[in-house]
DNA sequence: TTGACACGTAGGAGATATCCTACCTATTGT
DNA sequence: ACAATAGGTAGGATATCTCCTACGTGTCAA
């Protein structure tokens, strides 16, 4: 239940942070997702390695492409794991719009 | 509006994280962090160098203590990032009740 | 005012990350 | 069968991370 490692690590690279985002449009061929990229495709493949291991994007073939497609389960654990820290924006919105509700007087 | 690098790369590392869910019980000063970590003070003092300009803790000096409370808001930041991969999981726990309802037949 | 306390900074060692070029494997089209 | 295509692996250079020890700075208490 709790987070791996893995995955806040391979988050923290905006090279595989833009890979997930691209994702989102649907399963992508590896050639197509480095067109994105200014780096050499030896690079990204390394990216989407610790993707892979990290659960994020899972791999399929498809003749002689990879189609990469995204795999959100381990952002939903992300999202767990900021629940205790809601409250603390929470309070902050609320004094926020506290404010702004003085200010309409 | 988007997430600054910083704030994914400070929440890479396993003690950071446990910096930010120690303080999610309010301020605590440096010495009072340190004892729940194997680490010696400099090494802890380098990661709340890497919080404090990621956004994620702040400082207040009270006397000789310097207390470290959390910042949330780069986190709501996070959950802001985190919204558009939301459906991919949704769909996945949609299918998981389809295939139990089916099951309770 | 002087010693102890609470932290930070400096600087260095070792591990890891990120990029590269060169090369290998598998698949397709001819 | 063979050249071209798609993509991964190997290995190395450099940068960055993470920890350490040694030391500096500000604050309090006696």
């Amino acid at each position: 239940m709790p987070v791996n490692d893995d995955v806040f690590a391979a988050l923290a690279s905006p090279a595989r942070r833009e890979v997930l985002k691209l994702l989102l449009d649907g399963p992508m061929a590896v050639g197509d997702l480095a067109e994105h990229f200014a780096m050499r495709r030896p690079s990204l493949s390394e990216h989407l390695r610790v993707l892979r291991e990290a659960g994020l994007v899972s791999e399929r073939r498809e003749g002689r492409h990879r189609l990469y497609s995204l795999d959100a389960d381990p952002l939903r654990e992300v999202s767990d794991w900021l629940t205790p820290y809601e409250r603390f924006w929470r309070t902050k919105l609320a004094s926020l719009r506290d404010l702004l509700d003085e200010e309409d007087l």
